[in-house]
DNA sequence: AAGAGTCCGGGACAACCGACCTGATGCACC
DNA sequence: GGTGCATCAGGTCGGTTGTCCCGGACTCTT
């Protein structure tokens, strides 16, 4: 066993958790089972860290941290507004439909988290997180190509964050990407018609 | 202990295991715990189900059915289509506000079918039965005002289905209920302009 | 009233879990 | 080349969980 400094294995043990809990879920998953995925000793997990409960913190920050990246990176200034929430929303789909044991690994920490006296803050992170990602996308987005909202950023944000988790979880249990897709088509015409500005919108709604 | 037939006992351990897992949580709610909330010994537990499994399949079947009853009684036919669309989210929207508890749970059940081997089947039908009260409401309330969709009825029930899921667990992790009222009312203007005959949709969107 | 079928109670068991403890081992520094 | 500290290994402990067993009690039929 090769020695480290604790910093880097408690990252070793938050990434083998992160897998362990993919695999089997997060009830099923044990400090036994994490420390064997990490390839350590069990005793090596309670000297990095308190208990399991600070373990499912790191957990948590963590693949939030990893959730925010990806929505982030889906989003980039294409030619026309539309075209830009399309591919950005597609990115993301495509996300999903590759690593659905990760996103439902999400739903499943945040109800971990309030269901656990004194970690309620952490779902509450997790979500406000989330709507703060879409409405720093929107921003920046406005500041590349200039245009106006007939509803209020935070509010298209928040929409934007809870839809796309209904989504996720939605595919997530039923599957048959065919019909998300129809569905994802008819939000992207939403989304577009919010734009006041006509310049970059295909519909001309007045 | 009166005695009651092994039905009817079933029924009784069922709605106590609800009321358990809204209380704790499906992950710390135990056989004894089931046991002792129906006020009945634990050997009884196990004379009506074979397993804890199979008890899990009884409540999710029968809290899936509560579901779907609220859904149904909150979309009752007003006078404009607008005003039904936006009657029938508020119902919907109350019920959650004021038993959170018992949304979250079919949230965790969902979870508990996906990570069981064999049970995935009871969490996929639980979605389509979703979808399927959404589509089942739109082609009620087409019989009773003539409407016409710019979109299929399936495409506009699975969104309904997962949009609300989302903005439900948003709303459950989140609190917050004026922001999510605002996201409310942005979705009411959307549904409400998928509907093409401008008869009764009261913003006149050619 | 007798017996079969149904229901209930207390107790026990094996398995598993998180947490902890005691030593041993490598590493850097004096 | 010790010395002190960080790191690791194996074993153990108390507690909990799902499941099962067996004896007794009730109820209905005949």
């Amino acid at each position: 066993m090769a020695r480290m400094p604790s910093a880097e294995r408690r990252r070793q043990l938050t990434e083998a958790a992160i897998r362990a809990m993919t695999r089997d879920g997060v009830a099923q998953t044990t400090t036994r089972s994490i420390a064997a995925e990490a390839g350590v000793s069990l005793s090596v997990f309670h000297y990095c860290f308190d208990s399991k409960e600070a373990l499912l913190e790191s957990v948590i920050t963590t693949i939030t941290g990893h959730y925010v990246t990806i929505v982030k990176e889906a989003i980039r200034p294409r030619t026309t507004l539309r075209e830009t929430v399309r591919a950005g929303f597609r990115a993301y789909w495509d996300h999903v439909a590759a690593h659905p044991g990760e996103h439902l690994l999400t739903y499943e920490l945040t109800q971990y988290a309030l269901r656990r006296p004194g970690l309620e803050h952490l779902a509450r992170r997790q979500y406000e997180l989330y709507t703060a990602t879409y409405a720093q996308l929107i921003e920046q987005l406005r500041d590349s190509v200039e245009f106006e909202l007939s509803v209020p950023v935070q509010v298209l944000a928040r929409y934007l964050a809870a839809m796309t988790d209904g989504l996720t979880l939605n595919l997530l249990v039923l599957g048959d990407d065919a019909a998300a897709a129809a569905v994802l088509d008819m939000i992207d015409d939403h989304v577009a018609g919010l734009v006041v500005d006509g310049a970059h919108s295909p519909a001309a709604v007045s």
